[in-house]
RNA sequence: GGUCUGGUAGUUCAGUUGGUUAGAAUGUCGCCCUGUCACGGCGAAGGUCGCGGGUUCGAGUCCCGUCCAGACCGCCA
């Protein structure tokens, strides 16, 4: 037996009981007549104590010869403290220990496995699993389980059914790009690895399994961010015989559940939002509502002055920054070039200083009188002390522009509480988004997201305007899930597909096997799924994913533990029919 | 594909206007310490300043290139 006991566990109660630990050797400390050692597993830590007038001389040199994160057994009698510490459970007691036998040595690591650690990330995940050892992250990947076991409960319990679907299907043309995998017993094929479920569940629904889900791995080749890993996982969920309220409540139970069972918290129902007004109100359509500063369009009360930068403006449109007046020149000179760094790309920002006797203060007053200025601070809401901020230009590019200044204003006003949870339904998506590059409407969900009822026939004169039974469920300003009532008829279906560039011969290869099947009694149906690694960072209060995967991918897509991806040996790529192109 | 930030001791960082032998903390090692728990005290070792080139009497510091890491834009149906 290696252990009878855990590292957590013992207390005052155990006290003269002979018990086996084992773990790692977290810290030694020795003062020469007594040596102390923090043993610590999954559980805890608990002392080790050896003493020079109750040990025997062998071993009292074996504790000393011991170094950090040793795998160590020992045997001893659980005795108390004289000198007990409150900051820890296990701080009643200690282990006198009789007997100690190294399991395996360990080289030093290359950083201090403790809460603060001093190793930077790039160490940290080269040696993942050791950084796996700290508190920290362990905890991470505990309350990650957690989430994904409530997940499974309350589904379950709601009759979904979890079905696991194929990870080698096939590349589509739609979307991201995909990740593909070469076919060795059909030459010159490859696999694609699934970006998301979504035929399959669509199929089991027509399967008549009716309510589905699974926790389960997608994969996506586009570029990382700190939320966004090539890797992620989902809560893919699809229902039978639903419409879009139904999947709302459905899912917003789901939510709430979690909320309730993760963090303690209790919320109110659901605010839902449309598209629309998420984008002229916020900017974008992941609104954080945690906080106001909400939009407000100045065009009709500042183009009847000589003031050509609004005057030729598409759209101007400020913002109140609560308390913002007191921000000296300098700080809001810094803010100006904040909003025209490249990644902003503002041309320049206008303000308005909301003084406390009542006067406002703005860059423009050589075109703007008092009179103005008050119609402005009504326009956004300003209070005196207040800062507005008003950007100009284009539409959609200063909507962009504001909506991050926005964010970051309340960021660095602390308004941004990750304790505070404010989720939002963003609905009534459009259907169909122009691309420049391409010159040609997609998909805004996918292409199997059905229109609005009544709303086919604008596809033609107006696709633009189309609206999508689609939904998104945002939380804190960060998309967490989204879904939409599918289409469940082969000749809606391939009306979409048609104004999305699909010729009948392309649609039939690609998705064929899913009109087929449309044909075989299809329910209407409709789902949703939620991005769980982005869900649980968010419940646990933190920004960035990666700590709440074991094993995560760097900046650029690559495991620096594994050294993945490489190059395949000449056997491979000849056993695959594959070459590289030289360079 | 692009913008920005960083790379100096095992680790985290400092390093002024280009100027003597590149510092601190922490970790490590040695000695000391009878109740430590971020133990403490004394001492020691530890550096290809990411890499390559250039400017200069002289480069950690300036310039060019390159590699690596991180954040962001594009991208992510």
């Amino acid at each position: 037996m290696y252990r009878n006991h855990t590292c957590g566990e013992l207390r005052a109660s155990h006290i003269d009981e002979q018990v086996i630990l084992a773990g790692w050797v977290q810290g030694i400390r020795d003062k020469g007549f007594m040596v102390y050692i923090d043993l610590r597993d999954r559980y805890g830590i608990t002392q080790l104590y050896f003493d020079q007038e109750l040990t025997s001389k062998a071993l009292f040199e074996k504790a000393q010869s011991l170094g950090r994160e040793f795998v160590i057994q020992v045997k001893g009698k659980v005795v108390e403290r004289s000198s007990k510490n409150p900051n820890i459970p296990t701080g009643d007691i200690e282990v006198l220990v009789s007997d100690l036998e190294i399991l395996n040595k360990a080289q030093l690591p290359p950083f201090t496995i403790e809460d603060k650690t001093d190793g930077g990330d790039e160490l940290r995940m080269k040696y993942r699993y050791l950084d796996i050892r700290r508190n920290p992250v362990k905890n991470k990947l505990i309350f990650r389980h957690k989430v994904s076991q409530a997940v499974r409960s309350y589904l379950s319990k709601q009759n979904f059914i979890e079905v696991e679907t194929p990870y080698l299907i096939k590349s589509t043309p739609e979307g991201a790009r995909d990740f593909v995998v070469p076919s060795r017993m059909n030459q010159g094929q490859f696999y694609a690895l699934p970006q998301s479920p979504q035929t399959f569940k669509q199929l089991l629904m027509v399967g008549g399994l009716d309510k589905y889900f699974q926790i389960v791995k997608c994969f996506r080749d586009e570029d990382l961010r700190a939320d966004r890993q090539p890797e992620f996982t989902q809560i893919d969920c699809e229902m039978a015989f639903v419409e879009q309220e139904d999947i709302l409540n459905t899912f917003e139970g789901l939510t709430r559940h979690l909320l309730k069972e993760i963090n303690g918290v209790e919320v109110a129902e659901f605010p839902r939002m449309t598209y629309d007004e998420a984008i002229k109100t916020y900017g974008n359509d992941k609104p954080d509502i945690r906080f106001g500063m909400k939009f407000a369009e100045l065009n009709k009360i500042t183009q009847h002055k000589d003031f050509n930068v609004f005057n030729s403006a598409e759209l101007v449109v400020g913002i109140a920054v609560p308390g913002g007046n007191s921000y000296t020149r300098k700080d809001i000179d810094k803010l100006i070039d904040w909003v025209k760094r490249p990644q902003i790309g503002a041309l320049g920002m206008v303000y308005c200083r909301c003084n406390d006797d009542g006067t406002y203060k703005s860059s423009v007053d050589k075109f703007y009188d008092q009179e103005d200025l008050n119609q402005w601070a009504d326009a956004t809401n300003a209070e005196k002390g207040d800062l507005i901020c008003i950007l100009s230009g284009e539409t959609n590019k200063v909507r962009a522009q504001l909506s991050a200044l926005r964010m970051e204003l309340a960021e660095r006003l602390g308004l941004r509480d990750p304790k505070v949870f404010a989720p939002l339904w963003v609905i009534d998506f459009p259907l169909l988004e122009y691309d420049e590059e391409t010159q040609r409407y997609h998909a805004m969900h996918h292409p199997f997201t059905s229109p609005k009822p009544g709303q086919l026939d604008l596809l033609d004169s107006n696709p633009g305007e189309v609206k999508a039974n689609a939904y998104d469920l945002v939380l804190n300003g960060n998309e967490i899930g989204g879904g939409s009532i599918r289409i469940h008829d082969k000749k809606t279906q391939a009306i979409m597909l048609k104004h999305l560039g699909f010729s009948d011969e392309e649609a039939r290869s690609q998705f064929g096997f899913l009109m087929d099947a449309f044909e075989y009694g299809a329910p209407p149906h409709g789902g949703i799924a939620f991005g769980l690694d982005r869900l649980v960072a968010i419940l646990g209060g933190q920004e960035s994913i990666r700590d709440f995967i074991a094993f995560p991918k760097n900046n650029a897509g690559r495991d620096v533990m594994i050294d993945a991806p490489a190059p395949l040996d000449n056997a491979q790529l000849d056993e695959l029919n594959l070459s590289l192109k030289k360079k």
